[in-house]
DNA sequence: CACGATAAACGAATGTGGTTCGTTTAATTA
DNA sequence: TAATTAAACGAACCACATTCGTTTATCGTG
């Protein structure tokens, strides 16, 4: 076959696809994308520089989705809603962390949110310092959280050899997906409660202090 | 060349070896850790059953380097300490964690940390429902700032089309380990204060009730 | 002490995956 | 209409993980 009458292939199309395969899968590869677009491997490349950037792709869809809120009067509200976005997004395609993590990058969609949540910390009388470290928080443990909701994490596999205490909890625990969202919301709130105490809840005109 | 008169090759050694070359490069092969200890890519096989079995190896390693605290009396105190020695061990080798994020394992020590845990939040009242949700939080924000250490993380490399406030925050960074472990710390306080709130800070009798 | 079994190295070979290149033919542009 | 570009293909290449058969040293048993 030479060049058929309408492209069989686009960027967008090879990524949409790469993107059911991991959430099928967990992973990808080129030969298997290939077969499941019914295509030849090689002509992937006229579309795409290399797998890494179809993975780059992938992030960028994946952080597009994410829904930025109008920033309402509440500075707390506003990070209450770009983490809860940002995590959502991510439970949308759980196995597609583990690929991010391996790899750093830079994404344009990604930085919108980081940007976002600066302007709320600083909102909130956070220097710039200070909004550094708060984001980096905030971004560790929504990370950390969407691995963990990825992951048939480490722990919760019944282990016999425990104390009575990690025992105890793991029997009253809930499915996956739904524990994995309440525990993320828990986490939030303490988050967000630390960040309200350092910061102040309505004018931007003090600036807060660290340790 | 046959079998040696004294073995050049054994599983921890590989382990060390492999190691060592993820410390440097970030990753590791077959081919590039056989050429490492002077021997021929096969001859691993005699050690180790897999590629797997050696990333599995080096979890094994970096947890048992964890050093867990005598239970003393504040059960806050012991989550820190448990925290901090669990992050300083996954800080030793950062670019450990995102091998480890690829694929699920169960291993010894992380079983021991998390009973650890388990055993703290008991003694600060918390129930079983709640532990669960709060090793998890704990979890997953150790994780994430591990991460956030290991890679140059996606923001922090300067972008001009962001607002002030973000290129502010960007501005006022530190070098990257000193400012990863601070961070670290500044979320761990603001963790610890809400699951202080959570619980009782003295004995474990009354406990603890939940969203 | 001898002898068989095991252990530890090797080289060769296999299969898979990512990627490049040259070729073919259809669109697009000049 | 002619030249260029775009989009497919197959063949080939290289790296990597892994298996297998072979060689030889060591260990355990009689």
């Amino acid at each position: 076959m030479a060049r058929p009458r309408t492209p069989k292939l686009s960027a967008p199309a090879i990524a949409d696809a790469a993107l059911a395969l991991v959430d099928r899968n967990g992973e990808f590869t080129i030969p298997g994308l290939a077969k499941a677009m019914g295509v030849s491997p090689s002509s992937l490349y006229n579309h795409v520089a290399s797998k890494d950037d179809i993975v780059e792709m992938m992030r960028g869809a994946a952080m597009g989705e994410i829904e930025l809120p109008e920033p309402d009067g509440d500075w707390v509200n506003t990070l209450r809603q770009i983490a809860t976005g940002y995590m959502r997004s991510y439970a949308k395609h759980p196995r597609l962390i583990p690929l991010f993590t391996a790899h750093t990058v830079r994404d344009e969609g990604t930085l919108r949110v980081y940007d976002r949540l600066a302007g709320a910390f600083a909102a909130g009388g956070f220097t710039a310092a200070d909004s550094l470290a708060a984001i980096t928080v905030l971004d560790s443990f929504v990370l950390g959280s969407a691995l963990d909701a990825a992951a048939p994490s480490q722990v919760w596999e019944s282990a016999d050899e425990n104390s009575g205490a990690l025992n105890a909890a793991l029997e009253a625990g809930l499915a996956v997906p739904e524990r994995a969202w309440r525990t993320f919301e828990y986490g939030l709130e303490i988050l967000l409660a630390g960040f309200r105490l350092q910061g102040n809840s309505a004018q931007p005109q003090e600036p807060a202090t660290s340790s």
